[in-house]
DNA sequence: TTGTATGCGTTATCAG
DNA sequence: CTGATAACGCATACAA
């Protein structure tokens, strides 16, 4: 019943624990049970003392035996083991945390739970830090800086062992805080500057320059350009891969193509909007991300266009239904099972101490997926 | 630069800490600072002790001005607030914790966070339970039951104050788990009987029959079905309500067009694969979750076939961007807001001590939605 | 190999 | 209003 379970605990304890689960346990063996001494206590639950007292071994033994730091003699582990079950012992993270200084448990936080990028990344973390050992502290900061201070010195207070985050944005607060932390960050998805912590980022100026390369090729020369924050690494550096396309292609932008928004999708709407009702609308239509190319798809619908057709739409962030409905949305993918293995491992490695003292960017591309959305710019039809 | 703060740690301590930031405090109030004494610890971060002695005061003041426990001075307020900016204190939650015997962290697990749905439900629940001072602790169990078990297993042992979970299944294991702990357990989506908790589900039979009543009334005789995991509540509520639909209808249930899947996009790929490509094949199919419909439509495609032309699909869960691609995806849209909102609460007050002793269960009713992806059955065209 | 004592950083109780 | 002191449950030297 108790099984080698999922790999989850493999390093944590009970690990000799689970080797003898079970056989004839000689319950004759118990000492006296001495009931008035640890009965004292506020809250219901077990402690290790309740089992020492259950299975008549000093705490000492329960500790070494549940830790595996010492040898147990045979007998004492079947008393123990038995003890455990018996009365349900299960161990107080607190108070191991309080005296070791480590919670295995490790903070995350994204910027948008909602943005199946981020859920992904969020998925493999998971994965990779579970089967280490630690737990994970969740939070989503829905790009709102303030929210994501607050949360990272929660994430601190609960004593996380390290940090991993996507920031929303980066302000004086967020700067401040990881700054006086002690404990390993990892930043993913979006750089921020002079922090003197390990990163896994995209390259995204390459990544955008490419997919309006692409755009380019088509011979769509008004590319309207949907841009995520402004005072984000991914916002500021995926902008600069449009306008350096439009510079090599020795096209002088027009800033009225470019519409700014936070990322979310009701900003892609807004942007979008304004964009196909300018006089002279563009021909095709570059989303900074995911989500608020959804906007913008719905604000094309609303307008009675059709894409391709009238407009070519294209986008930063793979998601897996792109392929399967129509348009078939034109992207370019972020290898997020890498971002989640590295981050993971960096700061895994980190808790290790076998990292080198600088800290470690890795920049990784990202890969245009060309599927159907977009097409050559045509000729205005008649209606 | 402190500021109100997102709300998020509203009753929690440093509240009267935010009302006199900054103001020039005077450094010359400072006692001998005795270093001898609390320079012997091990782990470099500041205590409560550090607080005290810089600020000159005893450590039972400095907690009792960060609790709120108890009137303070203002001019020690001054001076520990001042104090805890200098050397950066931060407090101890393991600590905290070891003597209240409460986190402020809930443990919450999902079946599945690439699933949209789940996401939103996290998202909201996450934002309520932030609000009310708790964090959150998330874990996904990838439709994985042992993985779930391990999960819960951590999260009890981490003290979580409390407990949400989203089952991927139910094993004794689970049930055990649950019972033992006399932490407030709230089930979400999926319906775990017996166990006594707090629940919010859907009426998942009705939203699946209405559907399937929509699809009826269209015409439609032979509706494929792609189930979810026969083993919990969502699978075999669903399941009922599809044949119910059929057993209204006077319709004899064909086993054959009824195919087992886990909620996993393969799931449905192969499901619909095995479906479509039958001699005589379904007009219509409905899949039990958001996920394996995405697999049904990328298996649709594979096949050339047309939807709705050839076949109408129809599923629970609706998602973002289900009605700006074509085909718009006709869906049972579930009351994510409500799910999280009410899963939050009934845990919030089961925590709060004001909540019944009988477990309460809230079904909500899902909202048929009906966009494209659903028409009158063909007879087969030439070609 | 097993038991005993001490402290981790807080909170809470009780005197002053 | 403030200060000393005893737990909270566990890990770990150190003693036996």
């Amino acid at each position: 019943m108790v099984g080698k379970g999922p790999g989850f605990t493999r390093n944590t304890c009970f690990g000799r624990y689970l080797t003898l689960v079970l056989g004839a346990i000689g319950f004759e063996t118990f000492r006296e049970m001495d009931l008035s001494k640890p009965r004292g206590r506020k809250s219901g639950a077990p402690t290790m003392i309740d089992v020492a007292h259950t299975a008549g071994v000093s705490i000492a033994t329960v500790s070494a035996f549940i830790n595996g730091s010492a040898n147990v003699s045979a007998e004492l582990m079947l008393r123990i083991e038995s003890a455990i079950r018996e009365i349900g012992y299960r161990r107080n993270a607190a108070a191991r945390s309080l005296k070791t200084g480590a919670t295995h448990t490790i903070g995350l936080t994204v910027a948008d739970i909602r943005n199946p990028f981020f859920t992904d990344v969020v998925a493999i973390v998971q994965d990779v830090l579970n089967r280490a050992g630690f737990a994970v502290m969740l939070c989503s900061s829905d790009e709102d800086t303030a929210k994501q201070d607050e949360q990272i010195r929660l994430l601190l207070e609960r004593m996380v062992d390290g940090l991993i985050i996507g920031p929303a944005g980066e302000d004086e607060v967020t700067r401040r805080l990881v700054r006086s932390t002690r404990k390993p960050v990892v930043l993913i998805d979006r750089m921020i500057a002079g922090l003197g912590v390990d990163a896994v980022v995209l390259d995204n100026r390459a990544a955008v320059l490419e997919a309006i390369q692409y755009l380019l090729g088509l011979g769509h020369r008004r590319i309207g350009y949907i841009s995520g924050a402004a005072g984000t690494a991914t916002g500021h550096d995926r902008l600069e891969g449009y306008r350096a396309a439009l510079a090599n292609a020795g096209i002088t932008p027009d800033p009225g193509l470019v519409r700014d928004g936070r990322f979310r999708e009701a900003d892609g709407y807004r942007a979008a909007m304004e964009l196909m009702t300018l006089p002279e609308r563009p021909t095709a239509l570059f989303s900074a991300n995911n989500l608020m190319v959804i906007g913008a798809m719905r604000a094309i619908r609303d307008l009675g266009l059709s894409c391709p057709g009238d407009v070519s739409v294209a986008c930063m962030d793979d998601f897996p239904w792109a392929d399967v409905f129509s348009p078939r949305l034109t992207t370019v993918a972020q290898p997020v099972k890498a971002i989640g293995e590295q981050a993971a491992s960096l700061l895994l490695n980190r808790l290790a101490g076998n990292a080198p003292p600088e800290p470690l960017v890795l920049t990784l591309r990202g890969q245009l997926i060309i599927r159907s959305s977009c097409a050559a710019p045509t000729v205005r039809q008649s209606a």
